[in-house]
DNA sequence: CTCCGTGGGTTGGAAAATCCAACTAACCCG
DNA sequence: CGGGTTAGTTGGATTTTCCAACCCACGGAG
């Protein structure tokens, strides 16, 4: 799934090359959520199970689930997400949040999260040094290795 | 690209369903550098020229980015995305991180992004409402719609 | 005017990935 | 013994992707 000539050194298009492929994001949001076997996975991703067992294969090598077997005799097996795992649940919230807002209606959420402090989360990216959310025009790329031209605004 | 019969209504799937093809997300780190014309993206992405077509133009279809003409007599175009593209930077932001951090090294990186309060930029997910860091056990999940079950300690 | 190069694609055919229904395997229950 | 559950695997049809080659419009050099 890489991009096979990519001539740019790219930690976004690595990590995509991981979990990228179809149903493997979707696969995160349901070990996440608990829901570790590979039935339930079936019913709640919808994928064909032959794709589904490669994606979990897969993501087992990589290090982001592990496969536990949950049942000896018959055995039987859950799949959980390692810490590697749990760390991309960051990107799915700002990927809920941003499906929420331009592919929904407010009112048309299939799934609201709530934090700890009681409120519901709205999730929003923030620079960890000042805590200040992170806007478009507030960074700049400095490229570390050959192979990035960066013209836009946004250059170091 | 969407999971056909996913019995499960839910806005990261749908959000996949317009960004999560192969090469989608790397054109928007792209346009979001900055670097908005086609044979740029081929070389810097990697991707096969009409793969890259169909994919810029499901972009544009879905209001990501837009097509510009920055030249009449030759007719040149660039891409530049739209508010919601934009919106799409934090999780492009979280990946790259998540990258770094489990798929390269400190020293390793492609790319350091920095952020105009002077430090560099280690973005983290907050809670909007009360501004702490978001942690996996802090967060519970609240079904809205039928299709759900969460079975895990995220159970609402 | 002719030839070359550049930008932005389109086209046709080979290769790979996906989809689907059916099947296996191991076990439990009645 | 027959039926049900869980976790996959298999074969073949369908769909995407990949790649090289081509096309078109233009600008500049000779």
């Amino acid at each position: 799934m890489a991009a096979s000539r990519d001539p740019r050194p790219c930690s976004i298009a690595d990590a995509l090359a991981l979990v990228g492929e179809k149903y493997s994001l979707l696969v995160l949001r349901e070990v996440c959520l608990g829901n570790a076997r590979f039935d339930q996975l079936v019913r709640n991703i919808g994928a064909p199970r032959d794709i589904l067992a490669t994606r979990l294969r897969r993501l087992v090598d990589a290090g982001i689930l592990t496969k536990r077997a949950y049942s000896e005799r018959p055995q039987r097996f859950e799949y959980l997400p390692t810490q590697a795992g749990l760390e991309l649940e960051p990107v799915l919230m700002t990927l809920m949040a941003w499906g929420d807002r331009h592919l929904r209606g407010d009112d048309d959420r299939p799934m609201v999260l709530e934090h700890v402090c009681g409120n519901e989360l709205r999730p929003v990216v923030t620079c960890a040094a000042c805590g200040d959310r992170v806007r478009h025009d507030d960074v700049s790329a400095h490229p570390q290795a050959p192979g990035w031209t960066v013209t836009g605004p946004s250059a170091a």
